[in-house]
DNA sequence: CCAGAATATGAGTAATTGCTCACAATAACT
DNA sequence: AGTTATTGTGAGCAATTACTCATATTCTGG
């Protein structure tokens, strides 16, 4: 009975504002387990106790530990999307050399919206079975700037948008998550603005950005 | 009795041909299992089970499961460094322009040595206690790649080598493991060429390249 | 051939896990 | 108040895990 999880998605729908709490006290307790002990520690009886919850209560909502994990990711995403979204916003304001300043400073802002769940979701959880959704931001992020490129494209030496997109997007997220992960030095200071400069001046030299709009 | 663990290393040497042939089987097992069934399937009874080894002899030469995927990760490490050795060698043949190109078809050759197990080791071993060995790789060809740097530091723009070996080996790393693992299309043919071409363009670019040694 | 060293075996133990279910408490509605 | 639906509880079972140890087998050097 251990080796078929059922689904990943929630049992029951919470009704009253009694089990919209139980719900939110449960994601919010697996994120702090996932945190502060590690994907393995992160056990359903474990993720009951620490919310304060049965683990009846748990099971009424949750099939299992991975549908509590995926529900922190998907909160996770939800808050990363929030950042990217705003910044292309101001992108699209400006001409598109700032433009890619902004994107590229806004994945280091997003990098840093939590950065500790950040790098447990990358590096304890397995892209298995419904946990796949740790590269759905890369997805959304990935047509969002393929849209971008395309509104410039007139203002771009690359013509194959497609391949020119993976390039940016792939690059530009593994840069900072490496950097804001494994060489917290850069986070502050001038480091962080000179990360920006140059990858910002490698994405530009990649487009061939020449003036335009 | 779970939770701790010893050590990662052997735990006795092997002396005989019998044993070595032991161990080599548990370690190829290992990965068979890990590549086919994933991580959380490759339990020690079960790898024994398919190295065709008693439980007893799996612990005689190895303390766990650590241990063991410890061994498989440092096999891998030492297959891609050799490709990247090698790719350094030619490259240092040929001017910065050319070495470029050379390096980046290298990084994707190398990750064709072995796609499934890399795949494996990258989305599902976690970047945990005595596992951080996947991020090793990373760190040599960052030495090897700053060195090469170093060597044609003349022709280049950039000044800050430890910035631009950061930004150069991380994006290309991750743009070559992207490609291989999620756009499989690109590994053969035309597409290939394309992404070779277009990524070396990126980094010379972002490196300043002017005619030189 | 023999003695001791090296190697191999696998049933068995303790711990941990995911998960159920019979039941209790609380809320909502009439 | 009484009835029903919703929500909460946690002891406890079955499966799985990591790991040991008493014993058996095989090798090596003499």
């Amino acid at each position: 009975m251990l080796g078929q999880k059922r689904s990943t998605r929630a049992r029951k729908k919470a009704a009253q504002a009694r089990s919209r709490a139980t719900v939110a006290a449960l994601v919010e307790a697996t994120a702090r387990i996932l945190v502060r002990e590690g994907f393995d520690r992160a056990s359903t009886n474990r993720i009951a106790e620490e919310a304060g919850v049965s683990i009846g209560s748990l099971y009424q909502y949750f099939p299992g530990k991975e549908a509590l994990v995926a529900a922190v990711i998907e909160r996770h995403n939800h808050d990363l999307m929030q950042v990217v979204r705003q910044a292309m916003a101001e992108a699209e304001r400006e001409p598109i050399g700032v433009g890619i300043d902004c994107l590229v400073a806004a994945a280091i802002e997003a990098h840093r919206v939590h950065p500790a769940l950040h790098r447990v979701l990358a590096e304890q959880t397995p892209r298995t079975g419904e946990l796949e959704g740790v590269e759905l931001f890369h997805r959304e992020a990935l047509n969002l700037f393929r849209a971008y490129l395309e509104d410039h494209r007139d203002a771009l030496v690359v013509t194959d948008l497609d391949l020119a997109a993976f390039i940016c997007v792939t690059s530009i997220e593994a840069l900072t998550h490496s950097a804001v992960i494994h060489r917290p030095k850069i986070l502050s200071g001038e480091a962080r603005q000179r990360l920006v400069a140059e990858t910002s001046r490698m994405i530009a030299a990649y487009l061939g950005v020449r003036g335009g709009s």
